[in-house]
DNA sequence: AATGAATGAGCATTCATTCAT
DNA sequence: CATGAATGAATGCTCATTCAT
């Protein structure tokens, strides 16, 4: 007898060995995965927890209940992100090189991190309650801005960018196309194919913004040709 | 013992009597909204079947389940949206201002239509699984490609399209911008406030959205000015 | 619109154009399968509607319920077993010919009525309550016994069988080797393995029945030796 | 709105004071008595859980749902019922007194085991789709054929079985007499009177399976003369 | 710091049955 | 005779959470 436990931290993966700091991270990490997955209502703590190498009592120790493990997944998610953001630099680039590259960059982070495209996703569904509620998150945002500010006021005074052109509607432009690429992915194939989402097709995609953005308010802007 | 139940449709809220297709009219119009706010795990049969005229036991007398109805939804809301797409007529319209007409009036149908909006996310987060089980969802979305492919043929024939016009590109370009700027408000304005988002806001993002479309495309665009 | 309906008796598959008895003979085969199949609380009155050729609401309007479908589809195959067991004429037969051919026909119709052993077990399980209520199966069971107890008579007369032979006890051991044959083989099968249940098991069975209730009552009865 | 609940286990009926396997065993003792009542689906979990010291949500807790309480019911009866077989000793006696001691233990151990009966034909009526699906029950088995093998192999070597005596058989025989005395008593006595079941009619009953298994396979046996 | 046991409220779903025409 | 629509009560099950140690 004695099997029962709703099935659900009976058994331990690894032997962790009291590292507070790993725990968490371990839930973390596989929280992060099962709400990119199935969105705050859709996941599930058993199953969190039975995927943990701890118990489903250490994420109530650790992070109080759901919510507030859905709430640190969000912050650590968006904090990942915007920190590999920070990390590129093009204050050496000339104005358009150095937008070229930002969108390029933009475009490729978001390919490269599907899971914080998703939980975006799940906190429009939230109408960003959340991350309305997160102290860190508002704090991350300034860096994409920063740097268009910068690369606009350059632009701008080399006189190969308009006037008018603005580093939030930039950022809005860029994001725009980068995050729709990745979070509607599904639904755009399911209804017109996969022929965007071959690997050629990408490289097309990842042109046209570029363009598109450039275009916008680069001065005199000669969108590339469609090679293939 | 015995209490038991939902108390949920115990009383008649309207006397529709007998009349099957004002039942299930409601039930879904009731659901559209419940599903649009919470998503396919976060809503509740029992919420559904208070708001609703009818009791609970009629949503699986005609919708057999909850994710029966949930498909029902999807591809009402599918197809009433792109059925509005189908109203529009740009044939009379020369090329570039068909084009123009075209991006406008989808980023216009995307900010009226929220609900087909949130439900395109949910989906998403689902894989597009329900999209991919419907029969009649795939059906619809020739319209918008059909116009598009008329636009640029007639254009690239005119000498005012680049050759490289593809009917599906321009599509997404407009999708991407359109769908953006309502699916991601909420976390977008948590982020950088909500001037893209006041009524002036919205103006510049659309006009903005039409030079970036048509900047792809048009031999010789130039974006316009930003006046305010 | 307009699909729902419980997914019941929606379709026709044939137009038996109002013909009340073929319509309770369909539904009382489709009902005797079920019931047979799932017993009482496990079969579905709406599974029974939808095989049938009418719709759920006629099974309310010639059985009244689930449970006066049951009694009828009981007492409908109760009558079709001893009506045929009644067609068997021993009567011409020497005595202990005249029990060997009970036997064994006791023992094959057991086998070939396969819907009827299914149903006396359900009946077991409900302690006999809906045969005890019906008017027409106790008159169904005298003519075994009769029989029975003609052979007796004769055989004590004439010296073959022992003094004590018993109808009511020789009815028993027949049937209860050969209801148990066909009732348990499922369990008897998984635990033990089918070997009795092959061909030649299944004769070899047959012949240790007769053995059996031939040794227990034949004056100097030799059983047969096995041969395979 | 907000009752809800089936008011089951909401109070205690004694304070078990965290004894999980007591809070088991009380589980599986009350739901053997429901399921061999009522059978699979006629047995009602809320019922289940009322009757017992706990309250619903610890049957799911412990045995994931009602057919895996139903498994676990059938392995208990089963394994307790064999335990008791094997409880027997008649290696001491000669063949013949053993074969008749085990004929009798065997048809006293299902008299007084009715609940494992009426599992037993549940089981049959559901194709012994969870015996099969046990990993404990085959391994049961073996202990009374293994009796039965000895006996057999005793008897023949001594002369006074005849060579075809086969364990297996002399189970079956032993078995369909002794099960179908439980089995069918209810339909059996609504059909033909409960003479069969008065003590003296039970004691006949015990003394002519004796008689028939034994006549079977013991070489020139006389059956007992009937004195009452 | 860590955990198996326990819990109540709620949730999706099913069932036999009846109503209105 | 016949039927699509409607219904209430219950049924099996799940969930996030807390208790006792």
């Amino acid at each position: 007898m004695g099997a029962g436990g709703d099935s659900a931290g009976t058994t331990r993966k690894t032997s962790w060995k009291k590292d507070p700091e790993a725990v968490q991270e371990n839930i973390l990490t596989i929280a992060t995965e099962e709400f990119a997955a199935h969105g705050l209502a859709g996941a599930n703590i058993n199953v969190i927890a039975q995927r943990t190498s701890t118990s489903k009592r250490m994420i109530y120790y650790y992070f109080e209940g759901k919510e507030g493990l859905y709430m640190r997944v969000l912050e650590r998610v968006y904090s990942s992100l915007r920190e590999s953001e920070k990390a590129l630099d093009v204050t050496s680039l000339d104005p358009v090189p150095a937008l070229k590259r930002l969108t390029e960059a933009t475009f490729d982070s978001h390919v490269n991190n599907p899971q914080f495209i998703r939980l975006v996703m799940i906190e429009n569904i939230h109408n960003a309650e959340y991350v309305k509620k997160s102290n860190i998150i508002p704090r991350l945002n300034k860096a994409i801005i920063d740097k268009l500010t910068d690369v606009c006021r350059r632009g701008i005074a080399d006189g190969v960018l308009r006037k008018d052109a603005d580093p939030l509607e930039l950022h809005w432009m860029t994001s725009s196309a980068s995050f729709y690429n990745v979070s509607n992915r599904a639904t755009f194939s399911a209804s017109f194919g996969d022929s965007l989402y071959s690997e050629p097709g990408q490289r097309r995609i990842r042109q046209r913004v570029v363009d598109m953005v450039l275009g916008a308010v680069v001065i005199g802007y000669e969108p590339h040709q469609k090679s293939e």
